[in-house]
DNA sequence: CTAAAGCCTACAGCTAGCTAGAGGGTCAAG
DNA sequence: CTTGACCCTCTAGCTAGCTGTAGGCTTTAG
């Protein structure tokens, strides 16, 4: 006899909504057998699953990444392998994006103190001078 | 004679593209006349207009900062003081999100590195011990 | 005069991960 | 037996800034 979960029980067990485990099985990350009545049931290693999702996805694991890892394991193969080369992704581009956003920080902050001693009077038929000496091709 | 262009004309010298154009408009951001034929005409100092909205986006500023400012400017006030302040409330968003997000690169990579001399075969009933043995409570 | 280009409105779609609601069937406790 | 809690599907909505499409006028070049 094996315990059966209604999708009630898993989403207070796990502290996921009802309406994202609904989600989560439309993307193929969980699977529940149907009861007669068009329930969905599952098993205690769903609820599992949809723990190892939420773990997931405190690392910056989208979805699709967990499904990734999910098909490996359905497989039947351990998909510690795929884990950490998600990993090293996600570092490589939280680098790239602390750059990216440090440079255009350094940019507003040059044009701040620039304009700290700049005239504010528009030019007949200008909004804001500030933002109108900008140049063009900083793009 | 005033100048009245055509909606084409003005993405045409403004590079946005005549959806976009339109857009704005809904979001008041731009102004135009309409002809008996219900065509959009557009004076010179709109198209100045689409062109400061452009250098204001390169400044990372919404479409909502930008109908701020543009409001200022139609009420008939010098809006320069109002961009220095949304300047500057930029550059500390982006210092909050880079600080965030350079903990969280290092959170990540102290996983990626105690990973490096792990175990990575699952308990039975598990799917990866990587993600399996994270703190429950850190989030 | 005709055909192409341009203009109009209104609506759908894109990303990501859900949440909320309508409308209706099922189940469990008292 | 009733009532309330729970379950189902399907659809829309949220953020932001657009792009693309359908269906239908208007203008313009040849």
């Amino acid at each position: 006899m094996v315990t059966r979960l209604k999708i009630g029980a898993v989403a207070k067990e796990t502290g996921v909504g009802v309406g994202a485990l609904r989600y989560y099985e439309t993307l193929g990350l969980i699977h529940s057998e149907r009861g007669d009545n068009g329930y969905r049931y599952y098993t205690p290693a769903m609820v599992h699953q949809v723990q190892f999702i939420k773990q997931a996805q405190t690392l910056g694991f989208s979805l699709e990444d967990i499904g990734d890892i999910l098909t490996v394991h359905d497989r039947g193969d351990v998909p510690c392998g795929v884990v950490q080369e998600l990993l090293q992704e996600k570092i490589q581009q939280l680098e790239t994006q602390i750059r990216e956003m440090a440079s255009f920080k350094a940019k507003l902050e040059n044009y701040r103190d620039r304009w700290a001693t700049t005239t504010l009077q528009p030019k007949p038929g200008g909004i804001c001078p500030l933002i109108e000496t900008l140049d063009p091709n900083n793009r």
